[in-house]
DNA sequence: TTGAGTGGTAACCAACTGGATACCACATTT
DNA sequence: AAATGTGGTATCCAGTTGGTTACCACTCAA
């Protein structure tokens, strides 16, 4: 006879906010960006430079989808030429654990692919 | 005078663990995939009643490159007919705080989104 | 006046992704 | 024999993504 269909003994809630989470993070290079972020303010040709192969183009999409989900705030420097510098909110602070957790996991993904 | 670049204060090991653990996130579906098998083994059958908008072709697509990376373990049952089961590895089960973590500040955000 | 350095944007395009649909093999139940 | 319930796969296709390249406005130094 086919097996019972088990309740699941996990829930999700309505519109879920992992899949939220998730859509920040999904772009490329999001948790890169949010990673040198966590390391202080850092200017867009910084970034840059932290992320050699990464585009203006997508590293400014990320930028900006960041900071309309209150991820990261944008300051004008009033340098010469003027500048722009990006900062994590208390809110991206929260990602840094997260973040960390998953390149540790990352390091064992990698340990096995080299073992097997 | 432009601002000189500043040195990261962040290092990242060469071949980007977190990149590598992120390739594993990024697929559709796959932070539900492994959120439902932290409730213990899920068949196949279940896991698309867990997840009602996936489908068959991508839960499928998910499970056997979790599989592929040890995240998750596929068991034959010898029910009849036979089925599937799907299981975390202990690997996979050190990703559960970080996705929690993760959850978390989705919440946030759904919450930021709603009041702004 | 020209060039370099700031921080980007616009247009183009090939590749990838995932949704929908149809289909399959097999084992039981009816 | 037919229907149902397993766990999938094959094919098609439209939408999204991100890389590339070119370009822009502005400020200052030479």
């Amino acid at each position: 006879m086919a097996l019972p269909v088990r309740k699941s003994s996990v829930e999700f809630p309505p519109n879920c906010p992992l899949t939220e989470c998730m859509a920040m993070l999904r772009g490329a290079w999001a948790p890169n960006v949010i990673w040198y972020l966590s390391g202080g303010p850092r200017r867009f040709g910084e970034l840059r430079h932290d992320i050699p192969r990464i585009s203006a183009r997508v590293l400014s999409a990320r930028l900006r989808e960041l900071e309309s989900r209150g991820i990261v705030v944008r300051r004008l420097v009033d340098s010469s030429p003027p500048s722009a510098e990006y900062d994590l909110t208390e809110l991206g602070r929260e990602l840094i654990p997260a973040i960390k957790s998953l390149a540790a996991v990352g390091t064992k993904l990698k340990l096995r692919a080299v073992s097997c």
